[in-house]
DNA sequence: GCAAAAATGGAGTTGACAATCCAGAAAATG
DNA sequence: CATTTTCTGGATTGTCAACTCCATTTTTGC
């Protein structure tokens, strides 16, 4: 459903892919649509959790820029090819699927937090000034990685993912405080 | 198509809505493809129409934040439903079909070389730092435009857009000339 | 005006896909 | 061990959508 988009995977390529007959899938999801919504929850899950390592310790200017560095290393590995697994599917589901359409909300908010907590972190420890608010600092960086994630899925190529992190970082390095590096 | 998805819009719906039958439709078009490739022509043709008269003229701080606001005043009045058109087709269609693409990529092109425009002269005008790389910041402010939507419309609150939008005009800001305000 | 070409209406064909059904196998329960 | 419940395979059904066909009308070129 990456691949091919949600309407154009059959429940005919599921079965095979999962080599499971027909009554199987429908004896576990009432229909295609359930079927969707659990594929929306796993990939929220698998995004945050292949993130986890990264996005749990977000808490320095260096954490953030390798995060930044990894997510442009993994499109460069693909080749540009698929943007964010979650944010197709918000694409495409969010205006058909009320439901899925808050479970990705959700599955935004809690990567949003993520991002916040290190965030927060900084500000606290006195790396960032007091004016920095975490969370719309975290929703803009969040924003510029989803926009650049499709600009770059678009044009096949990693420019428009690079400058709208960057800007995200240098938003976020704005709101340094002078004395205290990192 | 903008409000359903393509793959959720069907021919006989556009001939209901066209009030034109079968026949015709086949005739100017071979395929739904094609006809899919004419909506996305359409569209970016549409949303770059619609915002030229803001959109040639991004040559200062205030036809900038004029223009965000703006989009962030239509994003309320459709009460957050539906993203961006081009964007959504852009993440419907990329990896589906490859035309499709690269229209959308010209699409974004174009657009984005609106805001390099006014950028640019910006620059030369002095307002912003001979450091400044319009497109750079074009390809930033075009991304979290594009990322902000996103959100928004999944959380039905313009906040993310907001943030977004704010982040990236911070952002050209931080190359504002110290002289020259505007 | 008239023939050729283009345009139109609408029924019809085909294929694909979501969803069902039932018969049989395995597991759980007592 | 018997019986009830859960699980599985595979064929089937019904619907819907993309696309075709042909008869008829309108337009074009001379």
């Amino acid at each position: 459903m990456f691949e091919r988009g949600v309407a154009g995977t059959s429940v005919e390529d599921v079965q095979r892919a999962a080599k499971v007959s027909a009554s199987q899938l429908y004896h576990y999801f009432k229909e295609k649509r359930e079927l969707v919504l659990a594929v929306v929850d796993h990939q929220v899950a698998s995004v945050l959790e292949a993130q986890q390592p990264l996005l749990s310790r977000l808490d320095s200017f260096e954490a953030l820029q390798t995060w930044c560095d990894a997510i442009v290393a993994l499109q460069d590995e693909r080749q540009c090819r698929g943007g964010c697994p979650i944010g197709s599917l918000a694409s495409e589901l969010s205006e058909l699927e009320p439901e899925a359409r808050t479970g990705l909300a959700a599955g935004y908010m809690r990567w949003e937090q993520s991002i916040r907590a290190g965030l927060r972190a900084m500000r606290d420890r006195g790396a960032l000034t007091p004016a920095a608010d975490p969370e719309r600092l975290a929703l803009g960086m969040l924003a510029a990685l989803q926009g650049g994630l499709l600009l770059t899925q678009v044009r096949r190529d990693t420019g428009p993912l690079r400058a709208a992190l960057d800007m995200a970082m240098g938003h976020i390095h704005s709101f340094a405080a002078s004395g205290e590096p990192g």
